[in-house]
DNA sequence: CCTACCGATCGGTAGG
DNA sequence: CCTACCGATCGGTAGG
């Protein structure tokens, strides 16, 4: 057993070991914080390309440059990993549609506009930059365990939440006029689909998907 | 070219090797049919359930009661056979969509009844029984060549073009209220989302879904 | 976080 | 189709 190495450079007995490139703050709960969001998204991206399986921890520690071994110090397992970006992708979510509701509802409370403003922030959510998250979510849960799926229904109940008034508002008005709870369903199943064939950088933008959504859902304004 | 292959049947010289269980009839193309169909089936129902990575070329062998390399006898690759669940399901759905269509044709030719039994019958090989074979193409394209996504891009065209005249009929009426490019994309995935959530055991039938479906797009009947 | 690993699994094949 | 395989890859770990 070699043990010691040296005590290489910088001063001191405790010190970090190999303090390499980047410099390292305050280790809030055990670990970075950067690097492991780097590692998220990395993740995130790949997860969402090639699929779950698909991808490997090497594929992973490629992107980040790190070595095979290293998502393992921030991680405990690949599956961790799924779960933590499904989960961030979640809170995201949840913080971003809150922030939109609240920022509407300043000035409407029509159902019509609401239900606007949960479309067009779906779609930003799920099809805006950066966004690999949901999709992982949406589309890779067969890939976690039954605990932590029913973790995330929490999640999602509460991301739906404030969908099931407005639907119930505009069903009463006689402008949507499916069941409240087979068209969330359908709703969602609509907008979700969009991560398999929309393009960003051709075809609609989000705010004609948007509309074309509503469209589709509750006719036109004037109606 | 080895044409010909040996006059088939049972008897003479090049007998099938090892006739342990089951009867070989005719082979046709080069074999069984079969224990062709029956991997076909248990390869459609484990992909759909693990997804085709998650899935091993053994689950599948030992679904069908083969030996772990026996798979390979009837399909050169993993890949090979995943292709093949897709392209049946594909045919599969394009020969029951155009038996609807045309029966139904027979009774109507209004655009809203047509895109009713568009929906009932895409539901139908969606989420009926033993229906695994288009999900497997929905979730897995990922897991394709492109040369295979090109190919399966064709049969999906030939399978949505009943979809166009009756979704541009229903705007020009203006029972549709979104334009129809986006429409049916939109239409296509609430339905497909359908594959996700859907129980058969509970909860709402198909023909209550895709009355809900319906009434969703365009509206009730009398309106 | 890197360096070496290891055991397990997997797709696929030769040869009958 | 079965019997034996094989090479490659992969998730994960010890130890520093």
């Amino acid at each position: 057993m070699e043990t010691a190495l040296a005590t290489d450079i910088e001063e001191e007995a405790a010190a970090p070991r190999r303090p390499r490139g980047r410099p390292r703050k305050t280790l809030d709960e055990r670990d970075d914080g950067n690097r492991r969001q780097e590692l998220l998204r990395s993740a995130a991206r790949l997860f969402r390309r090639k699929g779950f399986h698909a991808t490997s921890t090497r594929d992973i520690a490629a992107a980040v440059g790190m070595q095979s071994g290293s998502p393992f110090y921030h991680f405990k397992s690949k599956g961790a990993l799924l779960y933590a970006v499904m989960d961030e992708g979640m809170r995201s979510a949840i913080s971003k549609q809150a922030d939109a509701l609240q920022k509407a509802e300043r000035s409407t409370q029509s159902p019509r506009a609401l239900l606007a403003v949960l479309i067009r922030n779906h779609f930003d959510i799920l099809l805006g930059p950066g966004s690999d998250f949901i999709p992982v979510m949406l589309y890779e849960a067969r890939s976690i365990t039954a605990r932590q799926r029913t973790a995330l229904a929490q999640l999602q109940s509460e991301y739906e939440a404030p969908w099931a008034p407005v639907l119930a508002a505009l069903h009463a008005s006689g402008e949507l006029k499916a069941q409240v709870k087979l068209a969330r369903l359908l709703i969602f199943g609509a907008l979700n689909w969009s991560a398999q064939w929309f393009d960003r950088r051709k075809g609609a933008s989000l705010d004609e998907l948007a509309d074309a959504a509503l469209a589709l859902f509750i006719g036109e304004p004037g109606k």
